[in-house]
DNA sequence: AAAAATACGCAAATCATTTGCGAGTACACT
DNA sequence: AGTGTACTCGCAAATGATTTGCGTATTTTT
């Protein structure tokens, strides 16, 4: 089945991947259409064997489910490049939440947006 | 100007707008198109007015630019309800990653998902 | 008031993503 | 093997929020 291709390019990528990278991937492998990439991420989301997050930039990108995973980027706003962070224990804060406002929390995002260290060098 | 009108709504709303609640509420008052709201609402982002986030449903959220304006949401997956929070202090975070990884961080969107304590209710 | 600039409406375009449909393929049970 | 049922896919068209081209109106500047 295809969804094995496409499960394996994100269980082997590094960082999270548009449906677009994904199907460019799988595609240099097997011959495959791009709303089958759509079909299969949504089944893996489904699953939860994939997470899916909606960026700024209006596109969606998705990455091995994963509690390990970090779901916070960096994101430059120059250069478009998405770095990721575990800077931050947010767990911590959605325990405080739930603690005080009853509201069950069972997933975050965060996105920081700014100039990376390498624009920042360039703009000099 | 048509301007003054959306900006009006933006101030007077306890919490952020889509574009096309924007354009239901000036509508009421003027007669307006819905792409003037979008032109506008562009024009007030680039004069760093108002704010503009992304959240995960893709769908383009406006309020009032205002450092004192939390920017993060906890919204419910059952009745999609959005209540803002500011119960996480990010700066602090913003400040680390800034002096560990020399990224500049200029802005920040933190969205927690999950069910709401009237969702929770509802479903007993 | 004429010229230059900006605001606006309307319809068409955009772009990531979804969906309807029809054909191909796999698995199960007899 | 044969038939039935359920997926899996490709393809083309639909979707929905947002943008854009263009012509007209309205405001601002001179």
């Amino acid at each position: 089945m295809k969804k094995d291709f496409i499960f394996d390019v994100i269980k082997n990528s590094p960082n999270s991947l548009t449906a677009e990278e994904i199907y460019n991937d799988v595609s240099q492998n097997i011959d495959v259409n791009l709303s089958t990439v759509y079909r299969t991420l949504n089944n893996l989301v489904d699953k939860n064997l994939v997470t899916k997050v909606v960026r700024q930039d209006k596109i969606a990108y998705y990455e091995l489910a994963n509690e390990e995973n970090p779901k916070h980027y960096l994101i430059c706003d120059k250069c478009s490049g998405a770095f990721s962070t575990e800077m931050c224990n947010l767990d911590k804060i959605a325990r405080k939440i739930k603690r005080e406002t009853g509201f069950n929390i069972t997933s975050h995002t965060l996105e920081f947006h700014g100039i990376c260290p390498e624009c920042i060098k360039n703009a000099k």
